[in-house]
DNA sequence: GTACGGCCCTGTTAGC
DNA sequence: TGCTAACAGGGCCGTA
């Protein structure tokens, strides 16, 4: 499930490849979620960025191709149109010497693409409404903690809805908040607790980073490896084994008909 | 404005 | 063995 670090890994990789060409042609699948591939025709990427989850490919036409990896999106570069793959979503094909294909692979097509003017996300409302970025300088433990305070729904809730912070999905999420011992169904965030969770959330989304992404089962990267932090995670995924701070049993919930993994006795309500 | 449930999707796994 | 149902979950949308 690509979240930050998934989406900055194949940032970082793509960029190298695809600036400064232009797309000589396009195809989708027949679905509105995909069909924007092809408005890009005819234009040059020129730079290659992100906000939260989502990538922002510049053209030089002064507009973006917004692209979200859903669940099990992928992007990758083939020889050629690979007409035998039922899960290609869309393509382009790149000028250059040789012409490079590349893909959006997408099984299950939660995955997206847009086309929008640069910088007008009006027609995007998650990435509209979305907080600051982790890195961000103005993002302080005080102004984190009010972005939490906007609502009294549970923070993991809040997380996920990409408003306090971009770029937090269902794994960092519950990696962070055990880290900082902190319940996922808390409500509210002393200045110590938020200034905490902060601190957590940018040390696992940088750690994902640095371990170029979690791969459980779809996410790849643009050559198709692996990334290696599914090797260090403590929370997700591990609900009925022991915490590996004081030995209970982690426990499962649902909140958001997500799985939340939480240690019912470092992270009190 | 906010909260919440339902929906989109399909491969995998559990259960009968 | 073969079938069915449950499950995974990010984002969007309709309703209250």
């Amino acid at each position: 499930m690509p979240e930050l670090p998934e989406v900055e890994t194949v940032r970082r990789q793509l960029a190298p490849r695809i600036e400064g060409r232009r797309v000589l042609d396009a195809g989708a699948f027949a679905s509105a979620k995909f069909v924007p591939a092809m408005d890009v025709v005819g234009a040059t990427f020129t730079s290659t960025g992100r906000r939260g989850k989502y990538l922002l490919i510049g053209t030089d036409d002064n507009r973006e191709l917004v692209v979200h990896l859903g669940m099990t999106g992928q992007l990758g570069f083939h020889a050629d149109a690979d007409h035998d793959d039922p899960y290609q979503r869309a393509w382009w094909l790149l000028d250059g010497q040789p012409e490079e294909l590349l893909g959006f692979r997408d099984v299950r097509r939660f995955g997206r693409l847009r086309v929008v003017p640069a910088g007008d996300y009006s027609s995007i409302p998650t990435l509209a409404a979305a907080g600051p970025e982790p890195w961000d300088e103005a993002l302080t433990p005080e102004l984190f903690r009010e972005l939490i305070g906007r609502s009294r729904r549970p923070v993991k809730t809040q997380l996920l809805s990409q408003r306090p912070i971009a770029g937090v999905g269902n794994i960092y999420a519950d990696e962070a908040l055990w880290a900082a011992g902190i319940h996922p169904r808390a409500t509210r965030l002393g200045i110590d607790r938020a200034e905490r969770l902060l601190a957590e959330l940018r040390r696992v989304l940088g750690a994902g980073i640095d371990r170029g992404g979690t791969t459980l089962r779809d996410y790849r990267q643009l050559d198709g490896g692996t990334g290696t932090n599914q090797f260090h995670l403590d929370a997700y995924g591990r609900a009925g084994r022991p915490c590996r701070r004081c030995a209970s049993e982690l426990r499962s919930t649902v909140i958001d008909a997500r799985t939340t993994t939480y240690c019912p006795r470092c992270q009190r309500a």
